[in-house]
Parts: C-alpha cells; structure tokens; sequence
DNA sequence: AGAAATTTGTCCGTATGTATC
DNA sequence: AGATACATACGGACAAATTTC
C-alpha cells in the first residue's frame, strides 16, 4: 500500500473541513468533537492522521482536547461589549489550592489562594460566575 | 517490549535536554539540530518520539524546522522577547455544579454547567487562573 | 547537469498506558 | 468495574526538498 499525497496533505484536508464545521456551527460552539475513532471511520483515514488534523485546529486554537474526554469546539465569541443592564457583584476570600490549582500553581495542595468572585446578574438572575485565583 | 511511560513522557524528556542544550549554547543558535536520525540514536527513541520532542519546541518557538533541510536552534534575543510576553491558555469544559454555584445558578447540584478557565502565564509560570461559569 | 545521499514530511498499523464516563 | 476516549511509543514505507558528489 502506496502513501502518495500528492498536493495538499491528507490531515490538512481533514482539519479543514472540522474547520469548516465548527465555524459554520454544524458543530456547536462548545460541543464535543465526534471521537478520534469516529473520525478514523469517516475519513477513512489512520488515528494518527486524525489526530494530527486535531492538533492543527489546536494549534489555530479553534478547540481543546482532553485526556480521556474528547476534543471540544471554541466558541467565536469574541465579543466584548459591555452591557449596561447587567449588574455585578465582587467579593473577595481566601481558598485552599484545589488539586489542580495547586498543579497549576506549583504549590502544596491546600495551599491558601487569593480568589476574586464576580457575578454577573441579569434581571436578578446569575448569568455568568467568574473566579480569578492568584498565588499570595 | 512494552511501552510503558510512567511519570513524565519519554518525547518531553527529550525536549527537555534538546531545550537545555540550546539555552545553554551547547547547540548553538542559528545552528542546526542534530538529524532526526541522528537523535533517534543518541536517545533509542523512534522516530516518530524525536519529531514528537521537537514539535514540542516548535511550538515554544525555540526552533524552527525546514523540509529537507534540518532544525534550526532560535537565537536567545527571540527566545526573550518570547518570555516577556505574557501568554495564555484556555480551556473549555463541563463540570458539576458545586454546592455554591448550585445555589448561585439555582439549578440542582451536580448539573452541568459551562467553564471556561483563562490561564495567564508570565516566564512560564502561572500568574492567575480565571474560570469563568455559565449555565448551558 | 544529473544521480545519489541526506533529511524532513506524510501515512499506516499495532500495542499499551492513562483519564474519564 | 467496564467501556470509551485520548496519549504515548514503536516500526515500516514512501514522498518531497535539499545537499553533496
């Protein structure tokens, strides 16, 4: 069996149409990849070309891949308006370092941890909750 | 013979000394790696683990790579103004609700709900974590 | 100029480890 | 605990770009 890839690489035609997926919503912003082995199977293409196709899409930063999970699509959302109706609401605390905290900070598990909380309520409702964690 | 690689990857391992000998001038920048070939020697590593090691340092920008040519090590002015930058990370995922943001969100603990965790890294290390919640 | 050698690029198949569901 | 899914590693084959003779 022969690999002739003439012209423009397999796992290159293979990461543009995922591309072409995600950015034309057949694959929801935030949604699961179909699996590598699905893939393998449409494509009628090896794992590793597969996976090379993802880490392209990677690489443009278009989804993320977890171990043991599956590959998700990013959201195009790059939208910075600043609404006006929505109210926020900032406190402050300390938190011990969850397990991947302490990962990604390099310290002990436990560890205390600066945390900044804000929500953001539209009509009264909580939409969106972020916690901003830093090393004291 | 088995595969195993307990701990840390034999292509990170690898990447890792390939990075200390370029920081540290024992390669030279601007000079060329040793070929793949070459590597796959000095490491008894395949093929397929070397390109997997320097792929790792063509995306920390420490070296660039030429069909038919070779790897070039980067010179230390890029690799600076590199560090300097400050770089991020993100991640989109679907956890459960915890019992705060059960109460925040007013959905039943356990449900899924939307993260989106921003790393930002300065030289490498991580400065801060921000996870952003959302109902879906 | 041309052929051969060198070096990276692509693709396949298989096996096993590790994380998550 | 089993099933599913991604990660690592090996080996082989052929293609394409570059350098060398």
């Amino acid at each position: 069996m022969p690999t002739p890839h003439y012209g423009q690489p397999r796992y290159r035609t293979i990461a543009d149409e995922l591309r072409h997926r995600i950015e034309n919503g057949i694959i929801q912003p935030g949604a699961l990849l179909p699996a590598e082995s699905t893939l393998t199977a449409e494509f009628q293409a090896s794992r590793g070309t597969i996976r090379q196709a993802i880490a392209a899409l990677r690489e443009e930063q278009l989804v993320t891949t977890e171990h043991g999970r599956g590959t998700y699509a990013h959201t195009p959302q790059h939208k910075s308006r600043i609404d006006k109706e929505i109210e926020t609401e900032t406190l402050q605390r300390q938190i011990p370092a969850d397990p991947e905290l302490a990962s990604l900070f390099e310290v002990e598990l436990g560890t205390a941890l600066f945390e900044e909380q804000i929500l953001t309520r539209r009509n009264g409702a909580v939409e969106t909750v972020t916690r901003l964690y830093r090393v004291r």
